[in-house]
DNA sequence: ATGGCTTAGTTCCTAAGA
């Protein structure tokens, strides 16, 4: 099965690359990021058409996440990250799936750094890994799927000089999603491709996508159980390149 | 990135993204 996080940037901008991407990839998950749509104007329609159920978590122009399932609506599980009950951004949707745990998760950007963006970044990140940890001890098969929004490596990136001061790569930022490696989860395009070189992001300036200065942001994360089946992953790097492209990738990871 | 797109919304500017 396939199972792919997209980052749409705004689903009702996107709508019609999206349907030819469910169309043309045959995917069996696909956890959306970046809806930047409330609830009420989520394009289900177009998505019931093209042949997926989702449930979705939606916010009025930014944030927003869904989980889309082939042939069926997938279980909700949970909606928002425990731990900070004020947060009112919709970044972390969990379901299930024909007995698999699917999140679609949008980490914070943390930008401007250092500031109060930064640390509501590092707090989001240790409530991520105090529900990883609720994940690993079910020991069901999982997948941590979204926009992570760090650079985990030097060589995810096409310049650690022009990020480096950038709140996608700084230390405390790796050493958080370290942990939730540590912890037990496999970053599953790094281990098909571990020594990088592989971007899922690209900007829509200074002629990023023509000169291929990306970096690898979007990750899908599994536990265990889910690891087993690792089969491959990969970016469908070429929607990337179509007209009305988001400047993600679909990024996907394959289990038996 | 000396910020040169793109999206959304209290829309003809501003905020946010990464």
């Amino acid at each position: 099965m396939k199972i792919v996080t997209y980052n749409v940037n705004g689903i009702k901008a996107r709508i019609d690359r999206l349907v030819e991407y469910l169309t043309e990839a045959d995917a069996d998950i696909v956890c959306l990021q970046e809806l930047k749509a409330s609830d009420e104007t989520f394009p289900l329609p177009a998505i019931e058409a093209a042949g997926y159920g989702a449930v979705w978590h939606g916010q009025k122009a930014w944030n927003g996440v869904a989980v889309l399932a082939r042939g069926k609506t997938p279980v909700e599980r949970l909606r928002g990250l425990p731990g900070e009950p004020e947060d009112e951004q919709s970044r972390y949707l969990e379901c299930e799936v024909d007995g698999l745990v699917v999140a679609s998760l949008y980490l914070p950007n943390g930008n401007p750094r250092p500031g109060p963006k930064f640390d509501y970044k590092l707090r989001w990140m240790e409530r991520l890994r105090a529900r990883a940890d609720a994940l690993l001890a079910e020991e069901v098969p999982a997948v941590l799927a979204g926009d992570y929004n760090v650079i985990a490596n030097d060589d995810d990136t096409f310049s650690v000089r022009a990020m480096q001061d950038d709140a996608l790569m700084q230390p405390e930022s790796r050493a958080a999603y370290r942990r939730l490696l540590a912890s037990g989860w496999t970053d599953s395009l790094r281990t098909r491709h571990p020594t990088g070189g592989v971007w899922t992001f690209w900007d829509y300036q200074a002629g990023a996508w023509a000169r291929d200065a990306g970096f690898r942001i979007d990750h899908l994360l599994l536990s265990p159980p889910a690891a087993d089946r690792l089969v491959d992953a990969g970016v469908d790097k070429e929607f990337r390149g179509r007209e009305k492209a988001s400047d993600h990738a679909p990024t996907w990871v394959s289990l038996r």
